[in-house]
DNA sequence: AACGAAACCAACCGCGTTCAT
DNA sequence: GATGAACGCGGTTGGTTTCGT
């Protein structure tokens, strides 16, 4: 017994040990991680409890559902503003953890890597069935990292959804729809505000209180609010600030006060053509075309 | 049907921060 | 103030699933 707790447990978790964890969460709370060890109760340890509890077990959870297109586009414009702070922008995304967005990120990340990577090749682009992304990998000349990382910037591939190119256009990415962002903003703060115990959901069932996520401060987090100009993270990628200049501030902050200096202004105003196919390509370096051959749209078909 | 590549996801590790003593 | 334990976060890895050929 004793040398099965000093022998630290790792890999999957079993729904046993989940078990466990639930009702050690239930009773004391997700907190004091480390004493499911010291007590015997799981031979793993604080820290894996509690990434299990936060990705798994913690209720409300998203899990298995791919990121819409709104989630994709607050992650990219929260990227762009807070950086690599996953945690930070898992806040803004009701049911998501910092881990889906993280995966999320890199995924996306490698993926445009490889299509900007892969030198073009002299094949014939018979576009039986391939996606246009498949074509632009091998149309694409080798690129940069920071390439990448301005690219994925501004688009928005969209690609683990069904609809695979009904995605973003870049300009609606990049000056979103504003009306509809106050819409999204406001929805999910209605829910970020509703307390707990009014929502049903895992507490209870089990009895303990959950605290609410830590609400996301977004006129302290805004850099492009005047009053917050010193807070603006560096680097700040500085071709997404373009994309707001020619955008008074006077106007972020009215935008603002409509709502009661919540919502994360992004300065823009709306920009209601909808995402349609070919969006992703659109939005992309111009250079980047030179490289191109004409891509089959719908009506080519 | 088999295979390889890509995508997705869960979990671990290292490091920085916070907090109690 | 110093120290150590606990916690939280970001980066990375490895296994599994899905997709295309």
């Amino acid at each position: 017994m004793e040398r099965e707790l000093l022998e630290i447990k790792k890999g999957p978790w079993s729904s046993d040990e989940d078990e466990v964890l639930l009702r050690h969460v239930s009773k004391y709370g997700p907190r004091e991680w480390s004493s499911i060890r010291s007590k015997g109760l799981l031979s793993r340890t604080g820290k894996s409890c509690r990434l299990r509890w936060v990705n798994k077990l913690r209720p409300n959870l998203k899990t298995g559902c791919k990121f819409t297109a709104e989630e994709e586009r607050l992650v990219v414009e929260l990227q762009a503003q807070f950086g690599n702070k996953w945690a930070k922008i898992a806040t803004y995304l009701q049911g998501r953890t910092d881990n889906d967005v993280k995966n999320f990120w890199s995924s996306r990340r490698k993926r445009l890597e490889r299509m900007l990577q892969k030198p073009p090749t002299s094949k014939p682009h018979k576009n039986n069935g391939k996606t246009h992304i498949n074509q632009v990998e091998e149309m694409v000349p080798p690129c940069s990292s920071n390439q990448v990382e301005e690219i994925l910037s501004y688009s928005t591939s969209y690609m683990g959804n069904t609809q695979v190119f009904e995605m973003i256009n870049l300009p609606d990415l990049i000056k979103p729809n504003y009306q509809q962002l106050e819409n999204d903003y406001l929805s999910a703060v209605e829910v970020e505000a509703t307390p707990l115990h009014t929502v049903p959901s895992f507490e209870s069932s089990l009895g303990y209180n959950f605290p609410l996520l830590p609400e996301p401060d977004p006129l302290m987090d805004c850099p492009l609010f005047p009053e917050c100009q010193d807070l603006v993270p560096e680097p700040f990628d500085p071709i997404f600030v373009d994309g707001f200049k020619e955008k008074k501030c006077s106007e972020c902050v009215c935008s603002s006060q409509k709502l009661g200096t919540r919502l994360p202004t992004f300065g823009l105003e709306g920009n209601s053509q909808s995402a349609s196919s070919n969006g992703f390509f659109k939005d992309f370096p111009s250079e980047i075309f030179e490289y191109f051959e004409h891509i089959p749209t719908s009506s080519d078909q």
